[in-house]
DNA sequence: CCTCGATATATCGTACCACGATAAAAGATA
DNA sequence: TATCTTTTATCGTGGTACGATATATCGAGG
């Protein structure tokens, strides 16, 4: 970082800007194969994530828990819950010790979608290692 | 795939679905990173993607060209098209051949938007690789 | 006990993004 | 010319996320 000003950072070349362009059009293959799973699943990828990681959660997960986890602010949660719990895929229960929290826990159907999508994606995990692998791996070569 | 009900996937176990949401996780912390070098550049990452493609693409796009490039249909084009347009990163100019076709460029303000952003995202790329890789691997050998 | 600041959830209005359905203009073809 | 296709655009709807704001509860200090 041996430049005049301190904080502008090295042009990019063409073949640098080509190889992550390549690496971003990789990674919305990946995300638009998942939506494509989650469609299917009469799930969208948000939904599904949300179930994952409820269901993953060792313990009851609160609303604010939930919103940590997916990188939300608390309100876009609570919405994010509204939905699920309209479609009746989780369920909201009050929280004995702290009346403030909200635990969310997933219905059988909820239960039964998110196995059923996970295991779509699992099935077409390899794919998905090896395309972002190499694409990594180019814009990395090429910087 | 020697089971009774020839559609039905292998059943996800504990592990599995817990490697998998640490995979989700990580994927949406890159998205989340991402999304955070873009404001700082006044864009978003849909804008920052949009960019990219135009930029990167050998002769000038077309509106259904950025929408094939982005996993889209034309119409979410024409939109994106028009709030670029609107924020003055890119320009509508008509083709000469094909008068149904209209191409897009980017404008001073674009190319600018889009080179600031593109090197601070390559900055925090060796990040990005190990987090990803990771968890892919890890996903991979808990199958 | 009571107030006060912090925490957890919820609501409201706004914006972005994407889609299906539909339309209009221009090219291609019979 | 008449028709079919391609390309772009418009309209209405829904999902997602945010900032600002509100309400309820908790916990600490007086």
């Amino acid at each position: 970082m041996s430049m005049k000003k301190g904080t502008k950072l090295k042009a990019v070349d063409k073949a640098q800007l080509g190889a992550f362009a390549r690496l971003r059009r990789s990674l919305r293959e990946v995300l638009a194969q998942s939506e494509e799973i989650c469609i299917a699943h009469e799930l969208t990828a948000q939904r599904f994530q949300a179930l994952l990681a409820i269901e993953t959660a060792g313990e009851p997960i609160s609303v604010g828990d939930l919103a940590s986890e997916l990188i939300l602010k608390h309100h876009s949660a609570v919405e994010l819950a509204d939905r699920l719990a309209q479609a009746k895929m989780i369920e909201r229960i009050a929280d004995k010790q702290d009346k403030r929290r909200v635990l969310l826990r997933l219905t059988p159907l909820g239960a039964q979608r998110l196995h059923g999508a996970a295991a779509a994606h699992l099935e077409s995990l390899e794919r998905l290692h090896e395309t972002l692998t190499a694409s990594l791996q180019s814009v990395k070569s090429s910087g």
